[in-house]
DNA sequence: ATCGGTCCCGATAACGGTAACAGGAACGAT
DNA sequence: ATCGTTCCTGTTACCGTTATCGGGACCGAT
């Protein structure tokens, strides 16, 4: 019930002016050293916690970034947002949190609004690039002049980018398998809007047209995720091509469902078809037989992120100089389990 | 590049005193109607966006909600996010992201202070119980007279608390057991410093003795949460407890855990063995075979939360009276897959 | 004519901090 | 004795809002 504390009741209880507090809360120099102790001593007794909000009005910096996420129920998002939570901890930011309603929400404006208003340093946009979500932001980013950086999205030269090497997964992925021997691979994709199932695709569709097999189009199908779609997909493509002995899918669940399919329909994995997803969930290990998959680091995305956007804004509160804006790309790993080797020389 | 437009620029621009503005944007009833017509005018050409920080300074409400988290990066405590999001947006209030660097962080005072220090209307505890971790927290939280809602905690009979009944999924899935036959039901549960895992355990352990068991030491092992834990502690209990028909796991990625050793060493489920895991993982319908378990609905309890707390704090704000603190309770559900049908009638 | 009541609106003071300036005290150098 | 420094401190203005108060204009009633 006690009325919050303010400088002024601390000032009044040193016998200085509030002045005088806010110079030794700030570590100035010029305070004399029994004034500081006396002050501090003031401040410890009345337990006094600056108003952050009053501060922010003040400098015109709030030490908070805003962040947009969507899709918080899945996993990935959540791991991202984890990384963005401990870096921006580690480097004493607070965030304020929006989550879209859906991935491609349009209405954009006020969301960017609600944390500019309340004067946020910059903005992390985690959303993934989905059909046309991202054209509009690219416009209004323009005209906002807040520092910004994106996460998971095609590259662009005159923004921030933090981005999962995509592609290189699919390709990875890809050439395990044909060093299994697999000849006729297979894939699933997640649903082609987002950017990031057309970069794995691609990657599955070069490494094969390198070692000079041709994707057909009856040898993948289109997903959406999820692992009944999984499950769907894989039962069109054991249908449409039939000599199928390995397929990539594109993330973990949907490898999950063609997985369940196979041990239905008995079909031996990896002896008839080779398996490798991508995400590496905590639970792949333990899924039958344990998947191989793509890992992405996401807890390191989102920590990259938080740091990439602070050195921009820390910059341009020194130097008033802007940085020049640069693509990141993390590269995903590929974890080896029993569902894509063909001949366990183990 | 152009300056941030206050509300001084609007009321210069539209020839009215910057209070006059202020009433417009407040909607205040003792303003002309063709006055307040030009001033919206002037908003609108200049797009004035009222600064949210220099509004709860002057209001001291922010309409802003902390929320104190751990563990993002499992799926549980995302989805709890996920409806503490959801819910918030929807209330109009925005939401301020501390996450705990672990579980058992005692070191809560900073991270109170630092939301306190940013005008937070309230606070949403939403870390589990674990040992001692909220004893400190029960203290601070009387000290510091701001309106908290804790989740997922044992009851306390001052604090508003909102929780899933932890007990009665315990007790539902071990009863769905006893209900296909099965006399010997093991038990795998989460480490017995969560909270969650000791209810989980009780209900196992009343609905044997219920039915007249007895719930012997060697029926039931400790796991820690992952997959590989569950897979271990299976193991354990068949060697202790060769003649177990059932099993009730405290998680799924336990029970995912467990359903892999029964692949390996050929063990019938559910025939030989029926399981029950927890939490209604979205993949666990696709484990092999597809798994019952209990569904907590983690985004209603989120979503409750937020609601809870805006009751409280707008009781306070409009009747200075302060509400009954109250416990609310979740009920969870089972959700019936062939992990656990011992007849399949289909 | 005076009064009381609406209806509008502006001046001023908060809210809780920081920034910029000014000025007193103490000191050594001229 | 005077001046310029350095060190410390207080005064005042400002950040961008809202709250409070007061007052002018206009109206109908006495």
């Amino acid at each position: 019930m006690s009325k919050k504390v303010t400088i002024k009741d601390v000032a009044a209880a040193a016998g200085v002016s509030h002045q005088t507090v806010s110079r030794v809360m700030n570590d100035r120099p010029d305070v004399a050293k029994e004034t500081r102790r006396r002050v501090w001593q003031v401040i410890e007794e009345l337990n006094y916690q600056p108003s952050a909000i009053a501060r922010s009005l003040s400098r015109q910096y709030s030490y908070t970034l805003g962040v947009v996420i969507a899709g918080l129920k899945y996993i990935g998002p959540s791991r991202t947002l984890n990384g963005i939570t401990e870096q921006s901890e580690e480097l004493g930011y607070g965030l304020l949190l929006k989550e879209l309603p859906s991935f491609n929400t349009n209405d954009i404006k006020p969301i960017l609004n609600f944390l500019i208003s309340r004067q946020v340093d910059g903005i992390i946009w985690a959303v993934s690039e989905i059909g046309e979500n991202h054209e509009h932001l690219q416009q209004l980013h323009k005209e906002l002049s807040i520092p910004m950086v994106f996460l998971t999205m095609s590259n662009r030269d005159d923004m921030f980018i933090v981005a999962v090497d995509n592609y290189l997964g699919g390709r990875k992925a890809t050439e395990h398998l044909l060093e299994q021997g697999c000849r006729n691979i297979g894939h699933i994709s997640g649903p082609l809007r987002w950017w990031e199932s057309r970069q794995r695709k691609s990657g599955w569709h070069d490494a094969l047209r390198e070692a000079g097999i041709s994707a057909e189009e009856h040898h993948w199908e289109e997903g959406d995720w999820s692992s009944a779609s999984g499950q769907q997909a894989m039962a069109q493509i054991l249908k449409n091509f039939p000599q199928m002995d390995a397929v990539f899918i594109a993330n973990d669940q949907m490898a999950l469902g063609a997985l369940q399919l196979t041990c239905q329909d008995e079909i031996k994995v990896p002896d008839d078809i080779a398996v490798v997803g991508f995400d590496n969930l905590p639970e792949s290990q333990y899924f039958w037989p344990p998947l191989t998959t793509v890992r992405q680091n996401l807890r390191q995305l989102g920590g990259t992120a938080v740091s990439e956007l602070v050195r921009i804004i820390e910059a341009i509160r020194l130097d008033q100089e802007v940085l020049q804006p640069q693509v990141i790309t993390l590269c995903p790993e590929l974890v080896v389990r029993k569902s894509s080797i063909k001949n366990p020389s183990v």
